[in-house]
DNA sequence: TTGAAAGCGCTAACAT
DNA sequence: ATGTTAGCGCTTTCAA
């Protein structure tokens, strides 16, 4: 299936008679043309089925009109919706989507940036694992702008970011959880080194620090906010002589990953222990128990993400760093 | 945040003192440099981080070494790990992965094919919900290779897919049904106008064609795979004055909706009605009632959705089209 | 209003 | 083994 002779801009102004500039102005609706040209162009444009050749035209312009998107696991619906929000507000302002799967791995991350900067993205979405301020450095000086979402760097206000205010979410739920009378609380972090796990555990100490609650340290366990590390950080719990009577649990696939655990006792949530979660988000309206969850709203994200990304990049100046911060969606379950 | 001056070829060249067409042939290892100038111009290369830039190369070259896929929605778990899959294995043959969202829009799925001819994508990897002959015909036109998933063109044998042989999953599925001593068996199809919704409503009639069983048309509906219609199928179907006794469910957006309109009616699964559907895949393993599914090897036909288009562009001459028909993966559950 | 021409950064003949 | 040069298809000064 060999390339066919594709028809280009010369081709078409042979045709018509007319320069190839006057064509392209005509297509792109910049510069003066006379209405009878334009017309007589865009109609042979129609009619030839022409396709502008947009590499040629990024090579030219200086710029590719994509967005660059790193996700550590596009599986993860929270990262799904970021995506789809973000491609739909791209989509609107003339974007197109790079995508790429980290797999959470460090050296995917890297080489996958590594592309986007080859590819001479507009900008990057980056959801990273970490560890890669050496890359984050090259597209700072090349003057490509990323917007860090999920996982932020820790220099603070140095970069844009979209993210949830995790550290409330957190303080909020184990306030309910505490509110509903439940004392003894454990919880399952995440990462204590990346910034989402941290503030939720930071949100959690708040929570119990303000109502004159003790943390027991042997109830808090640092999970990697996968399923495995969930049920392996439940059993452990539940393997302690004394249990804490509800947990705490910092994303979705810990916290089913927990359930399991807990079921796999034969003990009942929450009759013998409650949790509340983080991102459990679930269209099927069918998991059970129902998990009481802190939803991010991931789609939002994604959009907002978009747009910062482009603000950024259309702006003159140094404009400072720009940390939108949106608010979870509780939703109720029968977790606890 | 302008630009800043990137480095390019001609910039290593000058500070080297050779030529342009020497770094560039060190960098691509192609053509005859010397060990020694090779090694300094590498050298010179990390040095500078020096970046290629891809977009003139693509353009240079004739092609992005891109693969675009257009799905119908990103957010639905069996889109997203074809994706990851198609990334996987495009990543490892040097490709990146344009990725645009149809959200189920006929307008949408053709603007988004006509950027993927702009952005002169090598392949592309299409969930179509169908009607686009026109630009279906103008990717073969120009010689871009379509691989089909999920919902194919009528034209047999004319395009390349990679699909689940989606007759025969539910020929199975139901044969399971009736075997496992159900008689009134009715189905909430997909939509008969898309061959996945169709074939499953074949493979069903096969099965209760091969045992004797009658099909009442009153059982079957037709759906459009979203949970609402799973819903407002269901119960239509309980509100019948003979109910069948259970329900082949077609995907699993509507079994999640066919599920909580039985529990809406307070009936019980699998006492009062059964269900069993497809690709209700559960990361949770926590929806309950399990429902019986035949799940498709979702990351898989993105690898070989991948490979085939890949094959297919290096391929020389008119190969015959490649239509991959991979297995479903059964998974039982306690929803019959 | 239109055309001629330069050039975006790179690769690949072709020449040396 | 290396350099020269001609484009890839487009946009955009600059001139007419």
């Amino acid at each position: 299936m060999g390339r066919t002779k594709t028809v280009k801009l010369k081709d078409l102004a042979m045709d018509l008679g007319v320069s190839v500039s006057t064509v392209s102005r005509a297509i792109s609706n910049s510069g003066r043309v006379s209405r009878e040209t334009r017309e007589r162009i865009l109609c042979a444009v129609r009619e030839a089925n022409y396709t502008p050749n947009d590499v040629a035209r990024s090579l030219r312009k200086q710029n590719a009109m994509s967005i660059g998107i790193i996700v550590t696991d596009i599986t993860n619906s929270f990262f799904a919706s970021v995506i789809k929000g973000a491609q739909s507000y791209g989509r609107d302002k003339g974007y197109s989507i790079l995508l790429s799967n980290s797999d959470e791995n460090e050296l995917f991350e890297a080489e996958a940036m590594q592309l986007m900067l080859e590819k001479q993205v507009s900008g990057l979405i980056l959801a990273s694992v970490g560890n890669n301020a050496g890359k984050i450095r090259q597209f700072r000086s090349v003057g490509i702008p990323i917007v860090f979402i999920d996982n932020i760097p820790s220099s603070q206000g140095q970069y844009d970011t979209v993210t949830t205010d995790n550290r409330n979410a957190a303080r909020l739920l184990a306030g309910m959880m505490i509110r509903k009378g439940y004392r003894n609380i454990g919880m399952i972090t995440g990462p204590l080194n990346q910034s989402s796990g941290r503030q939720r555990y930071e949100g959690f100490l708040a929570a119990m620090t303000e109502h004159g609650l003790p943390v027991r340290p042997e109830w808090v366990r640092e999970g990697d906010f996968k399923m495995e590390s969930g049920i392996r950080c439940m059993e452990d719990i539940l393997g302690l002589s004394e249990c804490p009577r509800a947990v705490l649990i910092s994303n979705n696939y810990m916290a089913y990953g927990a359930v399991r655990a807990v079921k796999a006792e034969g003990k009942t949530i929450p009759k013998d222990i409650a949790v509340a979660a983080f991102d459990t988000d679930d269209v099927t309206a069918l998991v059970s128990p129902a998990i009481a969850t802190m939803n991010q709203a991931a789609e939002e994200i994604g959009e907002k993400a978009a747009e910062v990304l482009i603000s950024r990049m259309s702006a003159a100046g140094m404009k400072p760093a720009v940390n939108l911060i949106l608010e979870p969606v509780f939703r109720d379950g029968d977790s606890w």
